[in-house]
DNA sequence: TCATTAAGCGATTAAATGCTCAGTCGCTTC
DNA sequence: GAAGCGACTGAGCATTTAATCGCTTAATGA
């Protein structure tokens, strides 16, 4: 599917109904006599605005509790922002509880004047967040990939949330095109020496603000998942201590670094602790829990955005 | 941890309970399971959230018919920005149906980083728009009022619309306390002559913004019904070719002012045509066709959030 | 050209939602 | 202290919505 779908009708009655449900709150009924449908179509043509995310929804009231584990969070690992969802309930998907407050922070970011370099990593969570942005102009800032977008299957899919963003919000934005880890040194060194790569590596070292995921180190972390470490690998950071990764770099529950077998080959860009620009994470979940918490101790992110049951996890271990 | 219970507000509730229905996507027999409460409490929370106005729902979906009407709208009137928001068939409040458009709009210059002062109007449609608005920061602008906030009957909804936006922008906010129309040109020459009140009068003269309903001149205009105008008084400036109203100053199909029985002493600001700021109108209905196509005419307004219906009706005159 | 598959449509039916109506509890007032 | 008032609650019911099924139609590919 292109961008911008094709078929205008067809997603513009999606809308139209959508928007007659949601907003004039009319009936199935009354939408499909308004459009001239049978009522089934209406529903079909409303459950899928639904579907395409065509309908935003946002909660315009701080919920006390949140508030506190906020304060808890702030308080506990020094940040310069959290922000707490409600949850969902168990068996939810977090990313949908966290998706629109995700994207109401970074649209803080968009809506400041001056010109920011704006890097961004990948992953479902950053994926949702984008999808729950609003479209907005701001052409001032830069958007910048910190990760590579070839993947070791050939995917896209890396490259999907920067050039989202950049679609919603007009920015000029730079992609990695190289591989997310590249099969040999040699390679790397042939890609980074290019000089538009070696700019957008630079770009994104001095980032302004950083919006990344949390992966985690379990039995099924996303690293194994997309092919980029094979299990036995996974099992041997394990037991080196490994407890989360960003951008795909892996750290221990200190929040230090460790050498992977990818890592001299990694394309992407490392987040450096302790720094002052905001660096964001995005991610909930209870198998996440360690790698936030680790994450948030050493410095790597300095913000959080997760959902209410993931930041009482976080808080829980003293 | 630290995190006294504090006993759950009412409206805290209902956020919870509207985030879980509305984000969550849960059956209310969830919610009602996930609450510990029995399912009609669910479902008189959730709607609760509704009616509070804690849930937004925007479309994130530029509708084609809207955007052709908003082209033809900026051709015919020379306008600095149109939007058209699709409408919410007959007999709905078409104030429901704009003002999410325009909270958006004003939300488009409240991002804005230099200071602006803003100028805002009064009505149902500016306090819908006000109510559609997400909380932001934006301290940087300066709002005031264009029109005096004490009403013949001494009711203080004239207050409204600017106290509400400050409260959600935290911005400096300026009412103008006098009565928008002065029982006398004595009363009027007191209160203008006061310092603080010729500082907002100014202040909103020279807006870089503003923001304003319009309304009509029919047998039940808002100036008839807000008690500013007599019947005999209306009926006169109906004969004498009143179409519409904005702030409270009258005009004829020409877009031209018009001299009412209290024009001399009315507290407010009129807006001067054919400016080069933004001059925004929030107005939509079968009833405002003829004022708002004046008001874009005359250039008095050179930006307008309407709905569909309305703005066929304003093009269909040729 | 025809078989195969995918997509869409309306009808039916199960589930979810909103509404009305008594009954209850707490509060005020006499 | 009892009666009155009002807001809230839960149960049942009518309406509305979502899921399923069989059918038709359009698209694909040998």
């Amino acid at each position: 599917m292109t961008l911008h779908d094709t078929e205008p009708s067809q997603s513009d009655d999606a809308a139209r109904a959508g928007w007659l449900y949601y907003v004039a709150g009319l009936t199935q009924d009354q939408i499909a006599r308004e459009l001239g449908v049978s009522r089934q179509r209406a529903q079909r043509l409303v459950s899928r605005a639904m579907a395409e995310g065509l309908i935003h929804v946002r909660i315009e009231h701080p919920i006390a509790a949140c508030l506190e584990l906020e304060q808890a969070l702030s308080d506990r690992f020094g940040l310069i922002r959290a922000r707490v969802s409600p949850g969902l309930g168990p068996g939810a998907d977090a990313v949908r509880a966290i998706a629109p407050a995700a994207a109401q922070e970074l649209e803080r970011f968009l809506a400041m004047p001056d010109p920011l370099v704006i890097a961004l990593g990948t992953g479902r969570a950053l994926r949702g967040m984008v999808d729950a942005m609003t479209t907005m102009d701001a052409p001032q800032h830069s958007l910048v990939s910190m990760i590579g977008n070839i993947a070791p299957d050939g995917s896209a899919s890396f490259f999907d949330v920067i050039m989202r963003i950049a679609d919603k919000v007009r920015a000029p934005h730079y992609p990695m095109p190289m591989p997310v880890i590249s099969s040999t040194l040699e390679e790397f060194a042939a890609f980074t020496a290019l000089a538009p790569i070696a700019r957008v590596r630079d770009l994104a070292a001095r980032a302004d603000v950083i919006f990344v995921g949390v992966g985690q180190m379990g039995d099924d972390a996303p690293l194994l998942a997309d092919g980029f470490i094979t299990r036995a690998e996974l099992s041997a950071l394990q037991a080196r201590g490994a407890v989360g990764e960003v951008a795909g770099w892996v750290y221990d529950a200190s929040g230090a670094y460790l050498e992977t077998p990818g890592s001299t080959r990694n394309g992407g860009v490392p987040i450096l602790p302790r720094m002052a620009r905001p660096a964001i994470g995005v991610a909930a979940g209870p198998s996440k829990v360690a790698a936030i918490r680790a994450a948030l101790g050493a410095g790597i992110l300095n913000g959080i955005v997760t959902d209410e049951s993931t930041a009482r996890a976080i808080l829980a271990q003293r």
